[in-house]
DNA sequence: GTCAACGTTCTTGCATACAAGATTTATCAT
DNA sequence: ATGATAAATCTTGTATGCAAGAACGTTGAC
């Protein structure tokens, strides 16, 4: 796993911002992250540079990092994006999928069903992360799937929050089993339709916890 | 300009594998950047790991830094995917302009017009890029917009082999227009196809350049 | 009691140092 | 002459050191 200690250190930084252990507007910093991981400073600000390109830290001159922290709109803006890139994957992947890509979709897809159906959305989650993932590899698209895997891990925290909400979790498998028919169908431009407003609709919901938090 | 010396690094190189001062598959040697620049190695390999993270250069283990060739087939995907998200803003442009952004717009358009005219492929390809950013900024969308710009970056060197070819400059400029026209008009729908088909075109118009020159 | 100016301390930014792995070169055997 | 092996050299990866700027606390004045 570990190639060399930066590639390490980036990893488990990242999770750590992503799992939100490191919140939002908390500071880095850098002789703390070292003797916790028990290595020097130099790794460690290699590390927050790469994060910093990423765009997950910002770095401040000669004030330290801090985890950024996007703001509900730009959250928004990141799930219209994100949208737009799975139906672009829906639709590419309608077209180009092999068999073994179908094998692995419906793999995934049923295991969507066994964890919606068990009511366990910790389990979901994940299940619902290997459908995503199927769809960009059937899309066949090496750049894309990046963007998708990268943007989808951005986003993460803050899909994790909606599957809580009541009934989230029965509509989005509902939803996956239109876009897994229009996909194998080879309808291309009802995957994408379909696949965007699976995402878009993450997105309102989020605006809708926002505005929930807001007003109390 | 330099707010410090990594970030002005990571520009000047960045600068370097845009403009293709460093080739695909070029060795960056950190001691010849140190010294080149006129710094330290430590700056030097920050910098090399933001643009790591970026995927312009890949790090090898204990083995240096090379200039990512993405290749012809990968170099199509990413235009398929900036065809996706410049219609995207041009469909959220025709929502939410306002009268600056018209302004903005028309006049990056009438730029366009005039180096397109006076056939300097040169000075239209900065008219362009003008264009397309004026659109970025009328999306309203900041994250869409530093996507857009990223891209449009990264694919700079192969969209700017293709104004050369013949009649191009006049067909992009044509195109621009009818889309203008379905920004201002307010057609989303209009102006995201558009635009997807204008970019798309050059990734196809890249792939039948790799072609005639594979052909030879 | 509050506010401001100053000095201390802490943190970052870059340079340098050193160790370990990779590459190249030279030598030797076939 | 060619191939392999070993030594020398070069390069990267990480640690440490030092200087400059920012944060913080203290002291003093009003």
């Amino acid at each position: 796993m570990a190639e060399n200690v930066v590639q390490r250190l980036r990893d488990e930084i990242e999770n750590g911002i992503i799992s939100n252990d490191f919140a939002p507007g908390a500071r880095l910093d850098e002789v703390q992250l070292a003797t916790r991981f028990g290595v020097s400073r130099t790794p460690v600000r290699e590390a927050l540079m790469q994060l910093n390109a990423i765009g997950l830290v910002e770095i401040r001159p000669r004030r330290g990092a801090v985890v950024i922290d996007p703001g509900p709109h730009r959250i928004f803006e990141m799930f219209e994006v994100m949208a737009e890139l799975e139906g672009l994957a829906g639709s590419l992947a309608a077209r180009r999928f092999t068999d073994a890509d179908r094998t692995t979709i419906l793999a995934a897809h049923a295991d969507c069903e066994r964890s919606s159906s068990a009511g366990d959305s910790d389990l979901y989650y994940y299940d619902n992360e290997r459908f995503h993932k199927a769809i960009y590899a059937a899309s066949h698209s090496g750049f894309l799937a990046e963007q998708c895997v990268a943007l989808h891990r951005r986003l993460q925290p803050y899909r994790r929050l909606q599957l809580r909400v009541r009934n989230r979790v029965a509509t989005s498998f509902a939803e996956h089993g239109s876009i897994v028919e229009a996909i194998l169908a080879g309808d291309a431009e009802r995957a994408r339709t379909l696949l965007r407003q699976h995402v878009s609709i993450q997105g309102e919901r989020f605006s809708d916890l926002v505005a929930t938090l807001a007003s109390r």
